[in-house]
DNA sequence: CTGAAAGCGCTAACAC
DNA sequence: GTGTTAGCGCTTTCAG
């Protein structure tokens, strides 16, 4: 006999064996019952649930993957929760996976490199099944640990650019290029940008670069642009499109990297009476569901998070349930323009 | 020889034995080495480093909490990562946890109790050191196997009931009745509430109790009430703001129940022109960041949710360190109004 | 249908 | 300083 008897004072936590012993069944029969695994008979069935259920028992998740080498985690890495795109990718995540035995556990990276290497180190050492992983901007060591890890990558939200294994997302390049087609479309030629400081966000960037290139295309050179970090989206939006239109007078519109800022200018042009989208247009990116409260629908572009979340979960799933597959390494998405009121329409 | 010569083909995890082999030193100082455990020579170290750099190793923590029984996880159960609210109270407990070798693991229940109970199954089967879970109000089950698990467990966001181990919020019974008093006592009386639909937000109806509690106790009764579910927030608030005051047109105050329906209501009726705060107030609940975006400053309570977050982290953090040291089961959060710019003073 | 034996990859506890 | 041994709690495999 192993194991005394259970002193009353010790919280040791419940074992198989403990439940083998109060049923009476054998540990392998146990461990079968709880697993649905093979066949069990109704009567030995019923006592060890019994006797699991009155001990109170959680089975042991960190032997039965040891043993099993089958961990049921899906590693989702994403560089904020405070972005309102990140939740909703999760949102796709989720659902796609509670219809399979894989669970998303979350990493946060804050926009680090050096974080997101930590992270992903931290996580793969929990072996998981699978990983999703934002964008496609990594270090060497991250690329390398994810290169080395043997199982399903999903880099998510951006396509531009060469995927350690599978990428699903949008252009954001494209992205940047269709506005500023839309914009120049609609007859407004004095352009002013406000968005994120770049090195912190790659996505940013390369919208803002395929912005300009558009623009630079058709002879329009950017009238004036500024970058911010911290703070409330919101109100930054709000005092630096103040700034902007006090600096650059005759500007006709405004791109905003991301809906917040963008509804923030939004606010404060509507108070200051300046009629939009007549005198001044919007745009901002990204389709959030708080616009739709707003006196007013700004032009946006959705990023497609629920789809790229559920087809990444989906990617993953189908992987890890028959790894030989072929799956298709890259998946980009469309994005549409909701052209809302603040962008003239001809 | 147990393992045969690495095949190119074999994506085989490696392990600890494999850097052994290829840097000439045992498992057991490997593994020294890697943990920063005990004294090894400056020689040996460098040699394993080496190799396990160059291999690529990424240890197996499912292993290494096996053997030695530790698991430097702490379970985080949150309702939902949407809320704005959570994702603050997360950073709090990052920022402590980051000081220590703990790692929040979140779980999301979507506000039902059923799910709360499945996470918190999964979560506990991975036997964390510890337990942060959102609320007062769980199943039978879940309480039983939180006082089963024999790790500390830190309740958040609330302190109206009675905690299985510990609790670590504010009080929303007495939120809700010092918004009141502030109210009658700027002289309002004809009072609207509008919130979230009570079942799904134990917090959110403790404050309704307490609000109500608090006007009834003064001989006012709440004049027109609603509650939603789903949606844009901002723009229920929006709509049903301007439904509630056409429904009953002599209120002189709305009370919601979270600040980003407080945002619509304060929208719409600065586009109707409605005077805020002289022919109609505002209060909402939060204090979230977006208000300061907003043209006018809604009055709200903060929750404290960094400080929550923090507090609870430190409190694992500190029982995880010491087990026997002795700790507060209760400690309670004092939220303060912003009055801003919805509310009359005097 | 049920059970016994042999690990999964690592670390605690000891030897040397 | 370094190595050896014996598990951690479960599942795989194979025998009945």
């Amino acid at each position: 006999m192993r194991t005394p008897p259970l002193a009353q004072d010790d919280p040791r936590p419940l074992t198989l064996r403990d439940v083998s012993e109060a049923s009476g069944v054998s540990e392998m029969t146990v461990s079968r019952v709880l697993r649905n695994r093979g066949d069990v008979s109704a009567g030995t069935r019923e006592k060890v649930l019994e006797a699991a259920k009155a001990l109170g028992y959680v089975p042991n998740k960190i032997a039965g993957a040891l043993a099993s080498q089958r961990v049921n985690l899906v590693a989702v890495i994403i560089p904020s929760l405070r972005n309102m795109v990140f939740p909703e990718v999760m949102t796709g995540i989720s659902r796609v996976l509670e219809e399979t035995e894989l669970q998303p556990v979350v990493g946060v990276t804050d926009y680090l490199p050096e974080k997101e290497e930590r992270v992903l180190y931290e996580m793969l050492s929990w072996r998981p099944s699978g990983v999703i992983i934002a964008g496609l901007e990594h270090t060497d060591a991250s690329r390398a640990m994810l290169k080395a890890s043997g199982i399903p990558v999903v880099e998510i939200m951006d396509v531009d650019g060469t995927p350690i294994d599978t990428a699903v997302g949008i252009s954001h390049r494209r992205a940047g290029r269709e506005m500023a087609k839309a914009i120049l479309k609609a007859g407004y030629q004095r352009i002013g940008f406000m968005g994120t400081k770049m090195p912190l966000d790659h996505r940013a960037r390369k919208r803002f670069e395929g912005f300009t290139e558009l623009l630079a295309k058709s002879g329009v050179e950017m009238a004036d642009q500024e970058f911010y970090s911290g703070g409330s989206a919101l109100k930054k939006g709000r005092d630096m499109t103040r700034e902007m239109l006090e600096r650059t007078e005759d500007l006709d519109f405004l791109y905003y990297s991301n809906d917040m800022i963008g509804a923030g200018g939004l606010l404060y042009l509507l108070e200051a009476g300046i009629d939009v989208p007549g005198r001044v247009g919007l745009a901002g990116f990204n389709g959030v569901e708080l616009l739709q409260g707003l006196p007013r629908q700004l032009c946006t572009m959705d990023a497609c998070r629920d789809e790229i979340g559920t087809k990444a979960a989906q990617i993953i799933a189908q992987r890890v349930f028959d790894p030989a597959a072929e799956y298709e390494r890259v998946v980009e998405m469309t994005p549409t323009i909701s052209y809302g009121d603040t962008l003239k329409r001809r």
